[in-house]
This record gives structure tokens, sequence and C-alpha cells, in this order.
RNA sequence: GGGCCCGUAGCUCAGUCGGUAGAGCAGCGGCCUUUUAAGCCGUUGGUCGCAGGUUCGAUUCCUGCCGGGCUCACCA
């Protein structure tokens, strides 16, 4: 019990936090309940603002409820910023118009409390938008006291001072973060408006939107370690989805002809600045379309999306200006890394590939693949020249085992990434629909997998048998939310577009 | 996992070439009836991330650990 310690013995937060139990317990001697149920608002801050005008030639009172986020006491007065869903708004308190007692309440609250309001809108004599408060009630006595950013306008310029900004604690106790930080509130607003367009786009054209399996018994539809788990009842392994693909082409098998899911993924892998363990991943299917379409799909898609969240296709990433204005470059993965090295790497022996990879800093062992070797010197050469939107498409067939072979090459896949600002956001094929080429494709994934590939996919038999009662020709697109977010929210860092980030434990 | 950097009051940060610390904001006590980074006067608050080592003495130097950031690697 706090209450036998005296001040000497506490730490400083809770000298803090007991001068406002202090403050809770002379509010309920006052007869004030500090956790009352329920408050009926009026009025936004942000509709004050707009209907200022009628409100205040009417002298309409309003009411409205919020976090108290700024008090500054002014003799028999006080001004105070309270902060709602929408924004901020000043109100003001005199002691003559709500009465002493009332007025020595409102003196016990603190920055962080959550109040309702009813009062008289007014403009200040400094021009600003103000609640001139009548009566106001205790909706949430806070205890814990809040970082205080402080703000000042200069013409259009915002200073802030003394900014909430340790990452460790945003992260950890992203409540704070989004309490204080007003700029990132509206990262995570844009989040879901982007989703919501996303969503509304693909509807709109006849897809459906399904569910599908986060347990899954066999994990497939990506390369990259899984999550495992334990169910009980069956005394079983199961596996935390990597990716939902192979799920939804069972679903294509099934006669839905367009379907996605938005679809939170886990890989038990590293996380840096582009990879958080659990992920969003958009993956769409059109039955009857290749990669083509799919290509078109996609940049209709995106920019739309850009026009809808940020009213334009132009947009800038990290100071570079980025256009999303279609049509979008389409270049051939190997021919863009012939003009950066100098040679196909299909004309390359395994030794001279190796030596290629070694010759740019690449970290490559013996039993690596020749398509991973390509897939590496890609990404160390070429993705980080694709800042403007790039489609690179038709792979090499060895790291792409979902994929269709391309129709005038049978060593390449018909698939794409889409690349902006260096990073990938898209990934897409025709989709490989012949059973028993897919049966190959997964017996090779083995093999790798038996030399060492912890990431190599796994053969999945049931997928297989759904093959074989027939998948019509399929186009399937996977999209990275998170980094979409990123990008149209210009934030250098998955963890700043993801509300709970991955930490270890505190 | 490697490299570099960081961890000092609730928040943002100084500082100590080794002698156990300081500011602003927040808090607390005053004054102030249109303030706005409100102001003015006064004031509380710290096992300087944790554990060892060196030393007469460590928050400062060294080592290890914990947590974080950036980066490389791994990885979509």
């Amino acid at each position: 019990m706090l209450y036998f310690f005296g001040e000497d013995d506490m730490r400083p937060e809770d000298q803090l936090i007991g001068r406002r139990r202090e403050k809770l317990a002379k509010l309920r001697e006052m007869g004030v309940e500090p956790y009352p149920y329920r408050f009926q608002a009026t009025h936004t801050s942000r509709e004050v603002k707009d209907e200022f005008d009628a409100l205040s030639s009417a002298r309409d009172p309003v009411s409205l409820a919020g976090r108290i986020m700024s008090i500054r006491e002014h003799g028999k007065t006080c001004f105070s910023h309270i902060q709602d869903g929408e924004g901020r708004i000043q109100i003001y308190i005199r002691r003559d118009v709500v009465g002493n007692e009332a007025f020595s309440a409102f003196k016990l609250l603190d920055i962080g409390d959550i109040i309702g309001v009813r009062g008289t809108v007014f403009r200040t004599r400094t021009g600003e938008i103000t609640v001139e408060v009548r009566s106001f009630q205790v909706l949430c006595k806070s205890l814990r006291p809040l970082p205080v950013v402080k703000e000042k306008v200069e013409g259009d310029k915002r200073i802030i001072y003394d900014p909430f900004t340790d990452k460790e604690q945003r992260y950890r106790q992203r409540y704070v973060d989004l309490i204080v930080n007003p700029d990132v509130r509206e990262v995570f607003r844009r989040r879901t408006e982007i989703i919501r367009v996303l969503r509304e786009f693909l509807d709109e054209r006849g897809f459906l939107e399904v569910e599908t399996p986060v347990l899954q018994p066999v994990y497939g539809g990506a390369s990259a370690r899984p999550f495992v788990t334990h169910h009980n009842a069956l005394d079983m392994d199961l596996y935390l989805r990597i990716s939902n693909e192979l799920y939804l082409k069972r679903l294509i098998v099934g006669g839905f002809e367009k379907v996605y899911e938005f679809s939170k993924d886990f890989r038990n892998e590293g996380m840096d600045r582009l990879h958080n363990p659990e992920f969003t991943l958009l993956e769409a299917y059109q039955a009857y379309a290749d990669y083509h379409d799919i290509m078109d799909l996609t940049e209709d898609m995106l920019s739309h999306a850009a026009e809808e969240v940020l009213g334009t296709t132009k947009l800038v990433y990290q100071g570079t200006e980025v256009d999303l204005t279609p049509p979008w470059r389409r270049i051939r993965m190997l021919e863009a890394l012939e003009e950066e090295v100098g040679v196909d790497p299909r004309e390359l022996s395994d030794e001279a590939l190796r030596k290629l990879c070694l010759s740019h800093g690449l970290d490559v062992d013996g039993g690596m693949g020749r398509g991973k070797m390509v897939d590496k010197l890609f990404d160390e050469v070429v993705k980080p020249q694709l800042v403007q939107p790039t489609f690179v498409v038709d792979y090499p067939v060895e790291t792409s085992p979902l994929a269709k072979r391309h129709r005038d090459d049978p060593e390449l896949v018909e698939r794409f990434e889409l690349f902006v600002s260096g990073m990938e956001i898209a990934n897409a094929f025709s989709e490989l629909n012949d059973p028993e080429d897919q049966m190959r494709r997964f017996q090779e994934q083995m093999r790798l997998r038996e030399r060492g590939d912890e990431e190599a996919q796994v053969l999945d038999r049931d997928f297989i048998r759904a093959l074989e009662y027939g998948m019509p020709p399929t186009g399937g697109l996977g999209i990275g939310v998170d980094r979409l977010v990123m990008l149209f929210t210009d934030m250098p860092s998955i963890r700043d577009v993801i509300l709970f980030p991955h930490m270890r434990p505190e």
C-alpha cells in the first residue's frame, strides 16, 4: 500500500502519481465522480471550428469532450486546450461563470485528464476559437504524467518544443505516442484509408473478399521460415501462415473467379526497416488473367489509391519525388541486370556467376543455386536504382516455384515485381496451373531444402490434388501493404506504420 | 549475428579531462479575469540502464550484461 510510505521512500514518478491520487481523493470528497459512465457531446472540436460563425452569433451552447493537453492558469480564470479525436480546441473557464466550487474542482485537474465541457463559443483577443465553459464534468482522472509537448505556431510554421521522440517508448507505449504526437495519429488514419480504398477498388471490380486459415498444417506460398505453434487437442504442430497464396488458389479451383484477402502473415526472420515478423499482405487472384493483366490491375489500383488518399499521383518519399502516374516502366529482369553488370548472367558458368557476386561484395556460399545468386545480384545492383515505379518482369524459374513458365522461354517464369523507392512493393505472376509441373517444382524445392535451404518451399499434396481437378489460367498478386503505407506516408521504417511493432520484452 | 552510436529527473536535454549532478517543461506553494512555448516569485524531485573491475574515490575509465537506434549480413 503506497499510503504507508512517506514521500521520501517513493520513486520520483510515484511522487507525481501520488499527487494525482491525492487530487483524485479530493475530487471524491467534493462529491465529484472521477470515472463516470457517459457523456453526451453535441460537437467535436472540428465541428465547433467549422461551424464557428453560426455557433458564435446564435450563442448556442455546445458540449464536447476531450483530454486536457495544456493548462494556463490565470488568476480567477484558466485557459486550457482539450484534445478529441479530431484535434484540439481551447477552453476558457472563469470562476465568476462556473462558481467557486466548480472552479476549485477544475484546479484539481491535470494535463491528461479527460473532461466534458458545455459552453458558448467565442474568439479570444488573439483570434483563437475558444469555448467559454459554463459547466464541465470530469470524465476520467489520469494518474500518470503525460509528456508535455509544447507547440508554437508562427505563420504557417509549427514549432514543436520538447517533442516526445524516444523511439523505444513511442513503440512500446504507442498510446502515449498517439496522444501527444498528432502526426502519428495521421499516419495511422491514412493507413486505414489506404486499405479502405484498395478494398473498395477490388470490390468494385467484382473481387470477393475471403478469409483463409492463419493456422496451417503445411505452410506455403512463399520462401520463408515459419513460426511453429502447437494444437493441444490434436497434439500436432501447426504453422502460422507465411502466405495465403495456396488457399486463395484453391478457391479459384473452387470456382470463385476473383478473390482477395488482406492477410496478416508471419515470417520467422530478422527485422529491419522493411521487415516486421508479422505484416500485412494483400493478395488477389483473378481467373482467366495473366501477369500482363495483373500489371495493369496493379498500376490502376495503386495510382487510384494515391489519387484518392493523397489527391495526386506525385508524392515525395524521403526527399525524393516519386511519380506514380501511369504507365510505369517495365523492364526484363535479366536485361536490367545485364545493363548494370555488362553481361547476361545466363551466359556465365556457375563459377563465373559466383565470382561476379563476390566482386559485388555478396556473400554467396557453395550450395547456393544459380537462381538465388542472380536474385542477390539483382537486389544488390539493380533494386536500389528503381526509385520511380518500375515493373521488373520475367524471373528465372528456380526462385519462383509457383509461377507459370514463360510462354517464350521455359527457363523463365511469367512473374513481375513492382519496385518503388528501391522497395519491393508487389510480387505477381501468371499462376502455375499444370499439376505435374507444380509437382516437379515442389520436388526441386525439396532438393534445395535437403541441401540446407531452410526457406525452400514444402510440398503441399492437397494443393497438388486441387490443381489436378483443374485451375483455370489465373493471375495472382501480392502487395506489401505496410510498405505501401510507408510510401504514402513518407515514413522511413515499417515500425512507423505498424501500431504495435514487434519489440523485445521490457 | 558483425560494426558504429545511445541509455543522466515524468518528458526534452546539458555536464563531470575521476571528487556521487544541472537546465527547460511538467509537479508543488504563491501572484495574476482574453492567455497561448502565458508571465512573475519561490520550490520538491536523481541508487546518472544493470553487474563486476581499476582506484583513496566511478555517473565519468575498463569489461560483461540488458534495452534501444542506425547500418551491414541474413531475409521479401
